[in-house]
This record gives C-alpha cells, structure tokens and sequence, in this order.
RNA sequence: GGUGGAAUGGCCGAGAGGCGAGGCAAGGGACUGCAAAUCCCUGUACACGGGUUCAAAUCCCGUUUCCACCUCCA
C-alpha cells in the first residue's frame, strides 16, 4: 500500500507502527454551520481509506475530533439567539446525520475539545516547561522561534508568511507569528480554569491534545483537508513535537469540492448543504459521486455532473438488482487484481471504477447470454466486493431497502398490484393487441413503474 | 511577496517515455411488436513555444491561464 505524505511530499509505501493496525487521526467539524458537499467529501474520502485497510486486514482505530468552542460558535450566539452549547450540539447532529446517510462508518470515537481541558492544561505545561510555550497575561502562545522545524510540513518560512493582521500590534507576542494555545476569558464566554487564569483553548491546541489522548505519542495517519496544512496541521506538529510525542507517519489531505473553479465556502448559500443535495439525488448517488474522483483531485461540483455520475451509478445498481434476483444475496467476493493494484496506489479510486465498469459488463453480457447461476453468482459477488469497498453496495445492509418501500407489507401489496397490470398486459400481448398493451405500461409509467421485457420475463422497477 | 497545485476528446475523469483507462453524451448496429434495459462498433485527446530521445500527453527549459494556502474553513 502506498500513500501520498504531504509530509514528505511524496509517495511512501505505508508501513503501520504497529503490526496489523492502523491508527488514524482526521480533523472533523467545527460544528459552526451545515454540513456541505464539501466537509462530507473529506467524510467519504476518508472512510474509503478506512474500509480498504479494512480489506487488507488491519484492525483501523478512527479518532474524528468534534470542535465545540470556537470563535464563530460564540458568535453564532446572537444570530441564532441560543446559547453556544446548544449551537454546537445543533450542528454536531446535523454532522452525524449526514455521515451517516452517506454511509461513512463511525469512528472509533468522535472526542469534543471541550471534554479533554485537562489533556489541553497538561500538553501546554509541558510546552512552557520545555520553553515552548510563554504566559502573557492570561493567555498563552507558542513560540514558533523556539521550534527550529516550524513551517517544514507546509514548506513556509517564518520570515516569509505574512503576519496576521489581528496581532501585528500585539506586543505581547514575542513574534507575530507565535499563535495562541490558550485564550483568556472574556466578559460573557465560557471558560474553563488553568494555572493560568480562566480562559478557553485555542483551536490547535485541542487536536494535539486529542490525537495523544486516544492514540499516543506515535500513530500512523493524520488526515484533513487541504486548507488544514496551515495553519492548524503546521502548529499541531510544532506543539506535539516540541512536547516529546513522533505525532503522525503519514499526513494526508482531501482536496476541494470547488464550484466553477472556486473554492466551496460557507458563503455560497444553501445548495451544497447535503441535506439539500440528497433531495436531487439520492444519498448512495451522492457518494458515489463524492468518492469516484481521486481524493487529491479537485471536484467540480456541478448538477449535470451530478445527475451524470447518478446514471453512471444506475447501470452498476441494475446490474447488481438483477444479478441478484437470479444467484441471490451472495457476497464476499474476490477483488480483481487490477482493482486491488490501484486502490493499493494511493487510493486510486477512478482507475479501480474502470475495473468495476469492466466486470459490470461483463456480468451483463453473462445476464443477456442466460449463463449459469454459479457464473452470475461469482460475478455479482466480485462487483459487491469493489462496490463495498467504496461504501456503495446497493445490497448492503446499509442501503437496501433504498428503493424498495418502506413497510415489506406494502411492498407486498406493490407487488401484487403491478404484477396483476403486468399479467394483463402480457395478455393483450399474447393477442397482438399491442394498443392495450402499451396503454397498461404507460398507465404503470405514470405511476412511477418502469416495465422491462427480458428473455426471463418483465421486470419492474421503480423509476428514479 | 512566499508556498503548493492544476490545464487531457462534446462533458466527467485516470495515466506519467513506446499498444487511445473508464464513464456519460452522440452516431451506427444486434435484440425487441414498439419501448426500456443490455451487448457490439465508431470517435485518434493531452494549454502554448522550444529542446532531449529511435520514440514525449508523460522528461528538460521557457510562456500563458486558472486555483488554493499564508486570516475562520474539509
């Protein structure tokens, strides 16, 4: 298996730390606002990595942070008229919904930053004992100077990076560049105690904290977005190292979801919010969609493009459908080699689709010829294998049942029904009376009913 | 100013010195009473200008355009 380390800035061959396990860090939300395609790609990119260490047989630990305290939280305060806790919870379970009808697995454990305090007073005690970190007033910042590796990760120069405009007037600050690991308290925000003084942590400071917590001083992947590189990924390597931990082997980044080129923000209103878009397609089209590109490449995100991939999706989902009313619910296939081979090349989701597409075709060369059961059964147990490792086996125990009703007695009642209409119509067929014919098909159309005259008899479905 | 990324056929999207990944759309064909679904065939693409090489989309030099990060962001 070989992985794209931002780090090294290139391709390594992934060794775990420790045989047969995985350890995995990813930056989640900062529960601020609703979720969008965006921050749920990163969700689908990273539960693909997870489901493929799974396949080649590491037992995966997933720690996804939750950041609840956070400037924009507090401000959203006001404009959402409730307090900070309740905004951060609302936004949490919007976050846990929309991975979850997206079907990412849950992490081994989601941490909030405002339960692991104590980690953060611990982690900057030893940083200030250690000449890392200094006390102004109440608040405590990093000395970016007293880490000589500060910037590696994302290739900056401390003396290059523009200075943040916001603190440039601070002379508290030895360097205007030191960032805040730590914030005093403010009339009407919440607090927590420190040696200190009163106050809230920084947004660094509490994945550093975190990713020790649940994982040690040495685990094997940091993931996150692009944007995370600088500055959070940066400063959490800086107060990890400089505190005595290796921190993370591996670092990998998402690229963007973008929208005609430019970069996905919160700004561009509420049509990429998921819960939006899973009411143009449906969830397990938008993961497919959201995984098919490679996780380094940027997505353009567009509603033709969309619909596109839904199609694309529809033909490998009537091919499993079929396959399986023929050899049954089999599973626990065979990965082709070439899929094998490609996911094993830095996740190359696409160039695996084209082993899929291919043994889709295949399989539905063997439907039209009416091969034997154990051929369509070896088949359709191969695609559901590839298909699972995407997270997008319509036959799974997580989307079945998407298309199929809701209540198995009214699907009963469904089945009935149509194939009553459908024995009429192949009555009128059998006495030429095609005008009778058509008109119950399309009647069944107009109700949603999709009619299909196979070799093996009609098959209906319900159309998308 | 500093750092990083990208440009591939109508569209999406891999590849990274030598047989045109794959998908969608389109055209043709098979099947079909007609549809639908499915299968088969067709289409000679790599931003631009130089260079290296027997051979370049792929390597080198230069140019253009676009994007991101350096401030909260997946």
């Amino acid at each position: 298996m070989r992985l794209y380390d931002s780090a090294a800035r290139a391709v390594r061959e992934f060794t775990p730390l420790e045989p047969g396990k995985v350890s995995m860090y990813v930056c989640g939300a900062t529960v601020q606002s609703s979720p969008h395609v965006g921050h749920i790609r990163s969700g689908v990119a990273f539960d693909v990595l997870l489901r493929w260490f799974r396949v080649l047989g590491y037992d995966v630990t997933l720690v996804r942070n939750v950041t609840d305290i956070d400037d924009k939280i507090l401000a959203k305060e006001q404009s959402e008229n409730r307090p900070w806790w309740a905004v951060a919870a609302h936004y949490e379970r919007e976050f846990q919904t929309a991975y979850r009808i997206l079907g990412c697995t849950p992490p081994t454990v989601e941490p909030r930053a405002t339960g692991h305090i104590t980690q953060m007073v611990t982690l900057m005690e030893t940083l200030i004992e250690r000449g890392h970190a200094y006390v102004a007033d109440s608040d405590v910042y990093f000395d970016v100077r007293s880490f000589p590796e500060y910037g590696k990760l994302s290739g900056q120069k401390i003396d290059d990076l523009l200075p943040a405009a916001d603190s440039a007037a601070d002379s508290r600050k030895k360097d205007p560049r030191d960032f805040a690991l730590w914030k005093s308290v403010k009339p009407g925000e919440p607090s927590w105690p420190t040696p200190w003084g009163d106050g809230r942590p920084g947004w660094h400071l509490e994945c550093s904290a975190m990713a020790e917590a649940y994982l040690g001083k040495a685990f094997d992947i940091h993931g996150g977005g692009l944007d995370l590189v600088f500055p959070h990924h940066e400063n959490e390597v800086a107060q990890s190292k400089a505190s005595g931990s290796d921190f993370a082997n591996f670092w990998l980044h998402n690229a963007w979801v973008t929208m005609s080129g430019e970069k996905m923000s919160k700004s561009l209103g509420n049509s990429l919010i998921v819960s939006e878009v899973v009411k143009r397609v449906r969830p397990i089209e938008l993961r497919w969609y959201l995984a098919g590109a490679h996780y380094r490449s940027n997505l353009e995100f567009g509603d033709a493009a969309l619909q596109e991939s839904a199609v694309a999706f529809q033909r490998i989902e009537n091919f499993v459908r079929r396959a399986a009313e023929i050899a049954g619910d089999v599973s626990g296939g065979d990965l082709p080699p070439a899929f094998v081979a490609a996911m094993n090349d830095d996740m190359n989701v696409p160039a695996g689709l084209a082993v899929l597409h291919e043994a889709v075709t295949a399989g539905n060369t063997m439907l039209g010829k009416g091969a034997s059961k154990n051929d369509i059964a070896t088949s359709l147990a191969d695609i559901r294998s590839m298909l699972d490792v995407l997270g997008v086996d319509p036959l799974s125990d997580m989307w079945a049942g998407d298309s199929s009703g809701s209540s198995e007695e009214l699907t009963s009642v469904v089945e009935h029904f149509v194939q009553e209409r459908i024995a009429s119509r192949q009555a009128a067929k059998a006495a030429k009376d095609f005008g009778t014919a058509d008109a119950i098909r399309d009647e069944l159309r107009n109700l949603g009913i999709a009619l299909e005259d196979g070799a093996e008899g009609v098959r209906w479905t319900l159309e998308k």
